[in-house]
DNA sequence: ATGAAAGCGCTAACAC
DNA sequence: GTGTTAGCGCTTTCAT
């Protein structure tokens, strides 16, 4: 007689309420009678099973040297035999350790896009004070524009003998003898946004740029039955070092590639800052190409050209980068149509989070944790939003 | 003399290197002498500042009674003062309490959509065991189509008393009468995926469906100058209980609503299951519509539809849902446009997380925790993947 | 090289 | 009502 065979048949609201009272003041069947609870195994079983003391298994736990190789093999094999879990909470708890990060971004004052990953390292942050973990984080802004500000900045963060960094390595030349560095003084750190694959870094966050730039032709020739005829457009960029911009224009040209060449057109623009002289001139040039059907912004400086769109009372595909409150306008206006959505909050969150279970708990993070290439349009980015 | 103004100039990697060693071994200035560490307030503390014992600190937190008005008093106002905040890791170390969970969803073995979101509870479980947290969880699953079975899982789930519940409540009107016991006997609970307001439940975690369902039409349609000539499709589902399929059904139709009434032709199909009699007969009259120029499903079917197309050669815009491997393959191949990514999977995951941290940390979760509507195409899938 | 013991901050049982 | 205290599992220091 299951409750099964007692509800069939009772389709109706009032039925099915008596049947929950009827059960409520039944007896309770005990469904868990056999737990079963393995009963974790802690450091002091260890230490009993093997015969020797807690310290001594402590010891072979972290390599910390000064036990006998008898003592030591025998603590080994029973390790092997049980799998041994740590509990990570306990650990933090008992080590009062306090761990120094340092934290190597262009300065979130001056840009939107870094804003966001600023205030990802403080929800980080304030997670792990929670949890009764405090890091001291030392925060090194540079100038995205500037090498040498962000020389001055590694360099500082290599002055505070942090252990552990983050860093957004924008300008790759100068960021090499950084990591060389690092990697002499074992400085773990982790790398957002920019791949610099030869870094050798703990781990890497971020998006495949080439990937992302041919995402970004596939939803810019969309639909698309006549000709393609499409621009990239850098803004207030210097190409030469910004090696995942040259990814996205590659990946983005790949995306034609391959057939109907004959139809296709790809062209490739480089303009200033809008606050800048010669930019009304070049993008006035840009938007009165012949026959353009659309661009594709490689940054977050899409709104700029969804303004001048706006302006002209233009309307040709656009697609670009993140979610600035500047860029979003545009997008629910449909002068932009698409946004790729490069998650810089959380790609920073997700740098501190790994470096404190790296640091704390010894956890190796993936060597490239790359994100999704989110695509936002007029109709999900409320639900992105939240 | 900063180190900006010695790199100023040093203008390639051999000058670079050497500014590095030159650093290394200078002395190193001390960026951190003033720490300021706000040394987190404990218990103890608080018990020293209001001349009480930690006993009655740690009864006025948890409201355990058994504390006079005075004292009571004393340590309110501290607290409000100080802002106290718990270390959550020493919380937990500190009581050894055990949780009972119960989980109440479609069998994971009869569908893939389920598969996932129960892959993201083991996954959440073992987060939570890592860290020295055990819940012992019950697993209730249901047959989704028989609403009695989903009825005795709700009632086996109740009387296993548990601490919470994480429930799928595809059956409407089968789920009410089971939240008000629930809520009469104060038993926390957790929905995903289906959204029932009325639920009361301590947090929804899900889509917004009719937004998802506008979000569909807006893709479906996007860069289509011509006619809209769309058929929404139900495969295999029974729409009376089922209010999230109604929801995807009327925001579709809503973008289409406005404007331009002439020219869109909005067609709602509802046909069985591939491998019930008359399944064929029913997808061929839905793909023999007239001018069809684009077909949303509403679940993750979707690859029951490609499967036909590729069949037939056909070519006409498909919306679906979810990274079935089932709907990758066709997407990949191009007869699946887009998919609108649920992620069951995290939905799960952060559910068994929000009831964790509700029980043992007593953190509120969000009332209504509404995922991103994650779009996704043949160049951003393998980004989802990872 | 090894073991004993004192914490880490909080909980909960137990005297008074 | 209130204070004291013994844990929770691990780290770390200090004798030995």
């Amino acid at each position: 007689m299951s409750a099964h065979t007692l509800c069939v048949g009772a389709h109706n609201r009032k039925i099915q309420t008596y049947h929950y009272l009827n059960f409520l003041i039944a007896p309770l069947p005990d469904l868990h009678s056999i737990l079963m609870e393995p009963k974790n195994i802690r450091i002091k079983d260890i230490a009993e099973m093997a015969g020797v003391s807690e310290g001594t298994v402590d010891r072979v736990l972290h390599n910390r040297g000064k036990v006998s190789k008898s003592a030591s093999d025998k603590v080994k094999r029973i390790l092997a035999e049980i799998n041994y879990k740590p509990n990570l909470i306990a650990r933090t708890l008992g080590s009062n350790r306090n761990y120094q990060l340092a934290i190597v971004i262009p300065n979130p004052e001056r840009d939107p896009y870094w804003k966001q990953s600023f205030e990802g390292i403080k929800q980080a942050e304030s997670e792990l004070v929670q949890f009764g973990i405090t890091l001291a984080i030392d925060y090194l802004f540079f100038d995205q524009h500037v090498k040498e500000s962000f020389q001055e900045m590694t360099l500082k963060a290599f002055h505070s003998k942090p252990d552990g960094i983050l860093i957004a390595p924008l300008f790759y030349y100068a960021s090499m003898p950084f990591f060389k560095v690092l990697k002499e003084s074992r400085i773990p750190f982790v790398q957002i946004n920019t791949f610099i694959k030869e870094a050798e870094a703990l781990s890497f966050i971020g998006q495949d740029s080439f990937q992302s730039g041919k995402l970004a032709a596939e939803l810019i020739s969309f639909g698309h039955t006549n000709d393609h005829n499409f621009g990239i457009l850098h803004i207030d960029e210097d190409l030469t070092h910004s090696i995942h911009l040259i990814e996205k224009e590659r990946g983005f040209k790949s995306f034609f590639g391959s057939d109907n060449k004959e139809r296709d057109q790809i062209q490739t623009f480089s303009i200033p800052a809008p606050d800048q002289p010669g930019f009304q001139k070049q993008i006035e040039a840009v938007l009165n190409t012949p026959n353009l059907n659309g661009l594709y912004v490689s940054t977050s400086k899409t709104y700029v050209v969804a303004r001048e769109l706006e302006r002209r009372r233009l309307k040709i595909r656009l697609i670009g980068y993140d979610l600035l409150e500047e860029n979003l306008d545009f997008l629910r206006k449909g002068y932009i149509d698409f946004l790729i959505h490069q998650n810089p909050r959380r790609q920073a969150k997700l740098g501190v989070r790994s470096l404190a279970n790296y640091l704390l708990f010894e956890k190796i993070p993936p060597t490239l944790n790359l994100f999704p290439l989110e695509i936002i349009s007029r109709n999900n980015i409320d639900s992105y939003l939240n």
